[in-house]
DNA sequence: CTGAAAGCGCTTACAG
DNA sequence: CTGAAAGCGCTTACAG
């Protein structure tokens, strides 16, 4: 159906069907209607009308989730971020159109196209693993892009790191300062990147700070879900030796492995053994005891990632590349710093 | 900037650029190559093609949520089910995209006119408190839509709702079954909606076991997180008369309950006094007793919503209203209901 | 109040 | 391999 065929039907000119799609106000009651009555009747949805291309704004950002999974929007890191990014891209005039990869995997259908069939302004990337040839695409077309951890190289991208190097030696710096001297590590499966990246950073720091690696404390799960941790740490109990102080690649498996030190050894936390978590998500809060936990400055990164885009579309600013911080969120699962430095 | 300036730019002719932006394949090396150089400088992105407009299907669908406060993807309840519909709506083709409220508030803008503009090819709204004008109109336009907790009248809507009579039922069955009589219910303020069904529920069904409503053991905070759960029990505790059980109608104001409970009154859950919350958010599963809870079958709902849309946009449905029941997850914060039943 | 006509940015058979 | 021309669905001054 289109203006054309609608017209005949509702026995008007183009002109005066398009006048009432737009509320023009020269058209009487009756016409109205008629045209009105119409349109319902068959359920007509004009086109994108040429008026939109003329002034080349569709108002719309794209949100790429890149990787072989899907957007999940459970994933506290991701729709944090997306909570503000969103909310300060909305103040900025512009909707977000989150384009679904099972298309991707079928068809041959890329970002870009997709980006510019709708006339997307700018696409914000989230990192997943095994990124695809689609998003470097993408990174190295016209379209104004931000990659979130992940690092984009085209004329037109830019993108925010989250600080992983600083943030795993302030585990290692808390732990110390709290006096504990035996440290451990439950982590994802060997293959999992962020998991190794978090480890081998873990493990830099204990050496710096000139801290002995014990093997049988480095244990590793399924996934960062609560029963890997429950199990990681049950094997390690039934190992028979067990650090003063874990960190754990994911709050999940934290809360899992506190389960298991409490339930399979009988430990208090923090007396027996102290936990640091990673990720912050809203659960290490009301656990018993509440968690510490690596905290990336999500709302930041969102905002951020919003101005840096919105600066990039209208050309203020060159392609960058930010850093954020982390922070060491501090709750009860370690103990008061203060008791235990008089240790 | 576009296709006519371009092609003169590139000193070849529109129909040249057309294809090089398609990818055709018949145009020489060195011209594809000069084409996409003079692209490259001047950022040109192609406006909205007409093939698309001819054929009609922008393969997008739009997200409103309804109301005054903005979308929230850290709000379990709609990322669930957001989830689900996303991938089920991605498996058919859909891109998804989330309309920003901040410009409706300021400018005249409607959904209705965005969804045309976009060419939109339906919509999901999720309801929330106040729900716009706006709304209203995109309920009675061509545009199919699916309301979810909110009642669509339009011709060409449906709505799916969750049945909030059955679940505060079986909180009071599940209550009284494991022999506890004295109940009592925290709740958000008086003004807000939710709560005030929740309530309403809570209070009938307890009325139709015949059980005594004790108007002290009612209290209510200032709104649905854990420090009004705290307050209102704490205040409870002062008062100096506890009930052997508590319907919270958040689970984070059940979470902030049971600290209260535990901390100014030292009682035990669920030896002392039981509790039941209301969402299934995640944390109920990590605290300490984990927390039996009423839980909306999210996932259900999102898979319901995405093929109820399909069928209206493919004109294979009549407009229906369909009810989702929830359900009760059984954890430990009301003790066994086998040994309870001894009583 | 209505509509014929020129225009928007783009695509696509078709001729060369 | 390239481009002139007809076409897509729509908007908008302008004439009546």
């Amino acid at each position: 159906m289109n203006i054309k065929t609608l017209s005949k039907l509702a026995g008007v000119s183009i002109s005066t069907v398009s006048k009432v799609i737009n509320g023009y106000a020269d058209i009487s009651e009756e016409t109205r209607k008629r045209v009105q009555q119409v349109m319902q009747e068959h359920a007509y949805i004009p086109a994108n009308s040429t008026k939109s291309s003329a002034t080349n704004r569709s108002g719309l950002i794209g949100v790429v989730f890149a990787g072989k999974q899907n957007i999940d929007f459970s994933h506290s890191f991701f729709n944090e971020i997306m909570n503000t990014f969103k909310s300060q891209m909305g103040i900025l005039g512009y909707d977000l159109v989150f384009f679904s990869n099972e298309k991707f995997q079928q068809s041959g259908e890329t970002y870009l196209a997709r980006c510019r069939h709708l006339q997307i302004e700018g696409c914000i990337i989230l990192s997943g693993q095994d990124v695809e040839e689609s998003v470097h695409e993408l990174d190295q077309s016209p379209v104004p892009c931000i990659g979130i951890d992940l690092v984009l190289a085209g004329q037109n991208s830019s993108h925010i790191l989250s600080d992983s190097h600083n943030n795993i030696t302030k585990v290692v710096e808390h732990f110390y300062l709290l006096g504990y001297r035996e440290l451990g590590y439950i982590g994802s499966n060997r293959d999992s990147e962020i998991s190794s990246i978090r480890e081998q950073g873990f493990r830099n720091a204990m050496q710096s700070y000139g801290l002995t690696i014990q093997e049988e404390w480095f244990a590793h799960g399924q996934d960062f879900y609560e029963e890997s941790g429950y199990r990681a740490a049950k094997a390690m109990v039934e190992r028979g030796s067990l650090p003063r102080a874990i960190f754990a690649g994911s709050d999940l498996l934290a809360i899992g492995a506190m389960r298991a030190f409490k339930k399979e050894a009988g430990c208090r936390i923090p007396e027996d053994i102290a936990i640091i978590g990673c990720d912050d998500i809203d659960a290490c809060k009301y656990t018993s005891p509440p968690i510490t936990t690596v905290a990336q400055n999500k709302a930041k990164i969102g905002r951020l990632a919003a101005m840096m885009l919105n600066d990039l579309i209208h050309n203020q600013m060159q392609t960058s590349s930010v850093t954020v911080e982390t922070e060491l969120i501090i709750r009860e699962s370690c103990g008061s710093q203060i008791a235990r430095i008089g240790l």
